[in-house]
DNA sequence: GAGTTTGAAACT
DNA sequence: CAGTTTCAAACTC
């Protein structure tokens, strides 16, 4: 997925864009990212969904208890600008960050110092607003619990939905936004560093590791079902050898690791921040990030971080060795302040993310319970700067598998979905692309471009939300990377193979046969509803994020034909026309719309007046038509009618045996059968066909006979069992 | 399963 | 915007 250049924020409507000034300080240069427009205006605030979301925020976490408070806040105060990725909840599919590790330290773990978000809160009006601290916090490790939040380039991305539906966003750590120079072990070996984000039951949890662990602990992990996104971390700017960390967002199935000291130093230290609302409380997760992770750390440096939904009960616990798990849960004071913002036209809700202006309480966990030197107190990163997002977020559809991809830019995720597999299209640097969102796919996600005090969004079209129950996907955006000629690319990899049973069997789509379209027009059922092709048969297939390119091209030459080429082409008719109705309407020629041909017959509505149908059939009066749907009633009757019947007569023979099986056991009695003798069977027949005969006097439907006999013979099989129940002797049945 | 038909999408 | 071509799904055998 690539970001969307911040030229592209200007261009965005204003409904949802707002365009109070952040501060966005443009100190660091990075060489790979587009340079922010200098005089281009503050951008434009964004808002949110309004669901209250989770906020993970993935921090350069103080280190060990060891580590001086030595300040970091050079490294910390160049971002970027903030950032937001907002992703449709519930899957997510794959970000790419490329930043470089801050590690300013004299040893093998990096202090930071940086500015403390003195509370989150969200207030009645639905605002988010992230107070800085005035004083910097003390890297004592003392405050584990602190949820810090840097105060420009500061990522934040909706990873998903909770359980309850909320929405979770994720903070990234400051450093990911710019380059910094790691000093100290001297270990000149590059640890990338991998964000995974595993997800159960649309729950994601952050673990961030090395690259070492992440190898290592791999299995571990697997062997937890755990759902993972990898984000991969490269170090833009070094000075003392490049240092790559991968940080690993996991989920651990088990949640008993969370209560458990860890034995084992976790790289990095979690925060989970609760804010209490009346409605939707949004949650802050801060994962502190280690600039530097020792070596003989790997392995056991994972760190599953779990946002817990109680709200109000601060918890910080830390895994074990091999499942380390670390989480801490910070409650806000105060409800954060949302603004709710309706964008005409839009279905999504939005919010609005407000840079806080005053607070003097930094948002702490809960006492830590972290005795363990090795690990990282999560260090709080300053956000100053407003958030401004408007991204709509679509119902959470999680993803199911996630494929690492081995120390490569490319950041996966896969997140566990009960639901068909869906995935969202990655987004791409599109200035050109006018940032219509209302013709974008549901569940488009707009995501802030990397690199300028401005931020950029990236466009993610995402599945039909509006047809689709629950769409499953989960973005992730490579914010530093778009604006380069090979942006480091970023998919979820969900091959057959590596689907469950369930989420094969569960496939919503049909899997195409493109062969000379790449999947990348419209021809292709995938492309055009958002989708990447998954278990398809297509030939040469494109679309996927390994030719994210080449598909972000694509869907802007689509935008480019048709603005609303994304957009469900069953959509309201007018007022006193039917409630479905096709936007273009058909243009059918000899099928008389009355075939899958044609798409108003396909999505089962009559043909309107914007039809230039030849021939149509397919109108209410239709004496065709009728035809047609009366012999699919009368099919679809008949089934139901013969699933029924197999039912009833299952249910009444089992019935049949388990009556007649006191008589068996209690001595002198007749099986049942035995009272079925040449004579009942003959009445019964005599019964059934009388009722045959009635039925086709009446001139009965087919299936209302067969129903009608079957009732009949249901009642004869009572008849023979209430005889013998009670006689002992053969005896006729009298119809 | 191969071949044909069909109409939307893409192209000119 | 209209005509033509391309394409993949729907359909038939």
């Amino acid at each position: 997925m690539d970001v969307v250049s911040p030229e592209l924020n200007s261009l965005l409507p204003d409904e949802i864009m707002d365009t109070e000034a952040i501060a966005m300080e443009e100190e660091l240069p990075v060489e790979h990212l587009a340079a922010p427009p200098q005089s281009e205006p503050e951008p434009p605030q964004v808002p949110m969904e309004t669901e209250v979301p989770e906020i993970v925020s993935l921090c350069p976490a103080t280190t060990s208890m060891q580590m001086s408070s030595a300040s970091t806040d050079a490294q910390c105060s160049t971002s970027s600008g903030t950032q937001l990725l907002l992703a449709p909840s519930g899957l997510i599919t794959s970000t790419t960050m490329t930043t470089t590790t801050s590690a300013k330290t004299t040893g093998p773990a990096v202090t930071q110092n940086l500015p403390k978000i003195s509370r989150v809160t969200v207030p009645a009006n639905h605002q988010l607003i992230i107070n800085k601290v005035a004083s910097a916090p003390a890297a004592d490790g003392k405050s584990p619990g602190t949820a810090v939040l840097k105060p420009e380039g500061q990522k934040l991305l909706v990873a998903g939905l909770s359980k309850t539906g909320q929405p979770i966003m994720l903070a990234l750590p400051h450093t990911w936004n710019k380059p910094a120079t790691t000093q100290g072990t001297g270990d000149a070996k590059a640890q990338p560093t991998q964000i995974k984000m595993l997800t159960t039951v649309g729950k994601p949890v952050i673990a961030v590791s090395s690259a070492s662990q992440l190898m290592g602990g791999s299995s571990t992990l697997q062997a937890q079902q755990l759902k993972t996104l990898q984000i991969t971390k490269k170090p833009t700017v070094s000075t003392a050898g490049p240092m790559i960390t991968k940080l690993i967002i996991t989920k651990a199935l088990n949640n008993k690791g969370l209560s458990s000291p860890a034995s084992v130093a976790p790289v990095v230290t979690g925060r989970v921040v609760t804010q209490s609302t009346p409605v939707t409380p949004p949650r802050t997760i801060t994962i502190g990030e280690t600039s530097t992770v020792p070596q003989n750390t790997s392995g056991n440096s994972k760190v599953a971080i779990s946002p817990l939904k109680s709200p109000s009960k601060p918890v910080q616990t830390v895994g074990g060795v091999g499942t380390s798990q670390f989480k801490t849960i910070i409650p806000l004071g105060t409800p954060p302040n949302v603004q709710q913002i309706q964008v005409p036209g839009s279905r999504f809700h939005y919010v609005r993310l407000v840079t806080a202006t005053t607070g003097s309480t930094t948002a702490q966990s809960g006492g830590s319970t972290n005795t363990n030197p090795s690990i990282q107190q999560a260090k709080p990163v300053m956000m100053n700067a407003a958030v401004r997002m408007s991204v709509p977020i679509v119902p959470a559809q999680s993803i199911k598998q996630v494929v690492p991809k081995p120390f490569t830019s490319a950041a996966q995720v896969v997140t566990t979905s009960q639901t068909p597999q869906r995935l969202i299209m990655p987004a791409t640097h599109l200035p050109q692309i006018q940032p219509n969102l209302t013709s974008l796919p549901p569940g488009t996600v707009l995501a802030p471009a990397h690199g300028s005090g401005n931020m950029g969004y990236a466009v993610l079209p995402a599945p039909y939300v509006t047809q689709i129950p629950q769409p499953a996907f989960v973005t992730l955006t490579s914010s530093s990377t778009f604006s380069t000629a090979t942006p480091i690319q970023t998919q979820a990899r969900l091959s057959l193979n590596g689907l469950s049973t369930s989420e094969a069997t569960s496939r919503p789509r049909k899997p195409c046969n493109c062969t000379r379209s790449q999947c990348l027009k419209l021809y292709c059922d995938c492309f055009a509803n958002g989708e990447f092709c998954n278990n398809c048969n297509c030939v040469n297939c494109f679309n996927n994020l390994d030719h994210e390119s080449e598909r972000l091209k694509a869907i802007k030459a689509c935008l480019d034909r048709n603005p609303v080429a994304f957009k469900p082409k069953i959509g309201k008719g007018k007022q006193g026309e039917s409630d479905r109705r096709h936007s273009k309407g058909c243009n059918c020629k000899k099928s008389g719309c009355l075939k899958n041909y044609c798409e108003c017959y396909e999505a089962k509505i009559m043909c309107s007046s914007i039809c230039k149908c030849m021939g149509c059939k397919n109108f209410e009066e239709s004496p065709e038509r009728k035809t047609l749907m009366h012999l699919a009633d009368a099919a679809e009757v008949r089934v139901q009618q013969q699933t029924a019947a197999k039912t009833k007569l299952s249910s009444q023979i089992s019935d049949l045996l388990t009556r007649t099986t006191p008589a068996v056991t209690s001595g002198g009695g007749k099986l049942p059968y035995t009272f079925v003798t040449k004579e009942v069977a003959e009445a019964t027949c005599d019964c059934l066909l009388e009722q045959a005969e009635q039925a086709e006097l009446t001139t009965q439907p087919q299936a209302v006979a067969e129903r009608l006999i079957l009732e009949e013979f249901g009642r004869c099989l009572r008849r023979i069992i209430s005889f013998a129940g009670k006689a002992k002797t053969d005896c006729p049945i009298n119809c």
